[in-house]
DNA sequence: TGTACATCAGTGAACGCGCGTTCACTGATGTAC
DNA sequence: TGTACATCAGTGAACGCGCGTTCACTGATGTAC
């Protein structure tokens, strides 16, 4: 996306780079992140050690590359789930399952993000942006949700008072609040950060092996505790 | 408590332990777990590399020891939150608070637990059974939360349909599954799964600095999903 | 079309460093008579 | 109470290894006239 590579010089870069990359992602699935060596990948390339650094400044930038094209990688995957779907429930349903078959898929990628941060390394502002697109698409699928039912949406019922109550906190504190995606209501933004924690809740757990020898399906937990968050009026 | 040290060497061996353990930690807390490294232990507490050796057979049975202590610490912390409320609803709200401020207190702990698995590190059998007693301090106190209001626990109501759905099919998986707390109800099985991967979503993001720069509250996030959980009824 | 030049991919040696782990040892501490 | 012996904490040298990164270099590839 960046310029297509022009001349054959700048193809042949871009070429390694991505040889570079996947070399480096098979590395980081067995010996983890903050293991990644540079070494290791010359030689499982059949090049020098020094040769990379044709390629990349050093080893830094090489795992903010990583970490650059997971985000994309993740947030293609929920846009292109949730761009199928008219009905916002079930958009958000399909993006929600997206990001575990994503994760599923990739965990080392998954870990890389959402995993225990590399220590001394500092996520890219590149990034932060690339999530903010991410949010935006839970946002809006939120604000669809939310608009059409909006007369019935009464806050009192006599029902689980408890629950209405922290909720209304939380609403009440992110209505003051003007930092995170002030043009999304608090109600919005109060679904959305539900709907987030609530997936990372199951697949990270899922991801990390936590549930492995429990014996039951994560898949039915995950969609249950989507669901939850989707079909809750308010 | 595995043998209080009987004579001066056993405490003294028991003494240059816990002193390698804490030196481990805060080296973890900086390095990160996997980079580790035995020889710089020993170099800060100003002792020979091959000091350690009389003290751990290897680095491996170090980092059990750690991840064994990590996992003592946080039952041991939420067992004592549990103790003191009678409440089934406020108990459970207790244990909610441990962990999320054991987290924050200790976010290398926690992260050694919960975080990307250290690669190669397989968790000792140990370790599950203590989180299984952590567990069992859960489903206890949902057990205790569903018992007395049995006879108005109905499963049908016209409100979000959906939700009841996803959440009737998981309990009608755990159900027919024997595997894990086969002992306790499967409704009570959901819901301390629920209450668990809520707990982790929000904390993990919390803990991994990815609400770091959105200006809200994660407390009152963490409340409001943690509520939702104990007073929704079924 | 052919030649001169600039660009740049990749090499090999070298830098200083740290790692886990073993081994044979010294010297202090506790124990048994 | 004093001596002989066993136990064990800790040392220093050594093992082979891999790391990130720099440097001056060779040789191939593309470009300009």
């Amino acid at each position: 996306m960046a310029g297509a590579a022009r001349n054959p010089r700048e193809r042949y870069r871009e070429q390694v780079r991505e040889e570079i990359k996947a070399h480096a992602w098979t590395q980081v699935s067995t010996t983890g992140a903050s293991a990644l060596s540079l070494n290791a990948i010359a030689k499982q390339m059949g090049i020098s050690g020094p040769a990379l650094y044709r390629y990349f400044r050093n080893r830094d930038e090489l795992i903010t590359e990583l970490v650059l094209d997971a985000y994309r990688d993740l947030t293609d995957a929920c846009r292109s789930a949730a761009r199928a779907q008219d009905s916002p429930a079930v958009r958000l349903t399909a993006v929600a399952t997206a990001i575990r078959r994503w994760a599923l898929a990739h965990p080392h990628r998954y870990l890389l993000i959402y995993g225990t941060p590399v220590p001394g390394y500092i996520a890219p502002p590149a990034a932060t942006a690339i999530i903010e697109s991410l949010m935006s698409i839970i946002l809006d699928a939120f604000t669809d949700l939310t608009a059409p039912t909006n007369a019935d949406s009464t806050r009192s019922g006599a029902t689980a008072g408890a629950i209405r109550d922290a909720a209304a906190g939380l609403d009440a504190h992110l209505a003051a609040d003007q930092q995170w995606a002030a043009d999304h209501p608090a109600t919005v933004r109060r679904r959305a950060l539900s709907f987030w924690t609530r997936v990372h809740g199951v697949v990270s757990l899922e991801v990390a092996g936590h549930f492995t020898g429990m014996g039951f399906d994560p898949g039915l937990l995950y969609v249950a505790e989507v669901d939850a968050v989707v079909s809750t009026p308010g």
